[in-house]
DNA sequence: GTATTGCCCACCTGAACGGTAGGGATAATT
DNA sequence: AATTATCCCTACCGTTCAGGTGGGCAATAC
């Protein structure tokens, strides 16, 4: 009994990112402090961070006063992208991603797949939802995950 | 870069299903029957049959003659529930879940959590769809996954 | 030069996914 | 009673991935 979840290297991610956005002045916040304040793991934080590096999401700095930063403004960065870049497509079938787009090997006929069908209006729910939303857009508030 | 997707049981599962709802007549379809039309891996499939036995969404019939049909009318049985019982919950956090919910390890105030609020109306609307969905909800065509 | 930071590479454990193999129990047919 | 076609049960297996950990090198501020 699998569950179809977000995996603790999203919610991690989108934890860091939230964090990051609150944070005050333009100081770049220590991967540490993030790890502190959070409770998340640190090396493995750090292996999440980098990912978010590579995907345009976060800017870092090294060396004594280093750490991470917002690559851009919190309303740009909706919690689709962070999801998509972290976890991959949105779509619960291949043949229903936009972003990763893979016929089924054994598909009859894709125009008229009732499952396909079905998972479609799936995605564009949860895209419409996920990418609709930014990191401003959230409550200033204590957040977990 | 793992995908967010349903598992190939999932979609078997459901291509079996969605089989036996347009067999005709009541005799019970045998396994390789199933796995003939729909190519699927016959031993993989008798896996996946039995637990749709097990949850309740077929019967079985042993000896010659025997096979699979569904244990209720095709209308009553929606693809969330297919889903769920292949699949686990369709929450992408387990704290949004109705079916298994679980509090997040290191949440801390649940009630205020964004990523909780974001995700719970995901899970709204994907359980709007795919419980409001059933077998009989589906074009009469060929069906593939 | 020293302290503090990020960066990089290697490794580990447990659990899953997606199967496969082989035999035993049951029931209809002859 | 033998045959045949079906489901049922237990075991196994290879690959991948999630979720980490550990150690050391590189850069930067002071």
């Amino acid at each position: 009994m699998t569950f179809v979840m977000l995996t603790q290297r999203s919610r991690y991610a989108l934890r860091a990112l939230i964090f990051l956005a609150r944070a005050p002045g333009i100081a770049p916040v220590p991967m540490s402090a993030i790890a502190g304040d959070q409770k998340l793991p640190r090396k493995f934080l750090e292996i999440i961070l980098t990912d978010l590096k590579h995907g345009g999401l976060v800017t870092s700095y090294r060396g004594k006063l280093g750490g991470y930063r917002l690559a851009r403004s919190a309303a740009t960065i909706s919690f689709g992208e962070v999801i998509r870049l972290i976890e991959g497509p949105l779509a619960l079938v291949p043949c229903v991603s936009q972003t990763a787009y893979q016929r089924c090997p054994d598909c009859f006929e894709e125009s008229v797949c009732a499952i396909r069908k079905l998972m479609l209006s799936v995605r564009d729910k949860t895209a419409q939802i996920l990418d609709g939303t930014s990191l401003a857009d959230i409550d200033p508030v204590r957040v977990a995950a």
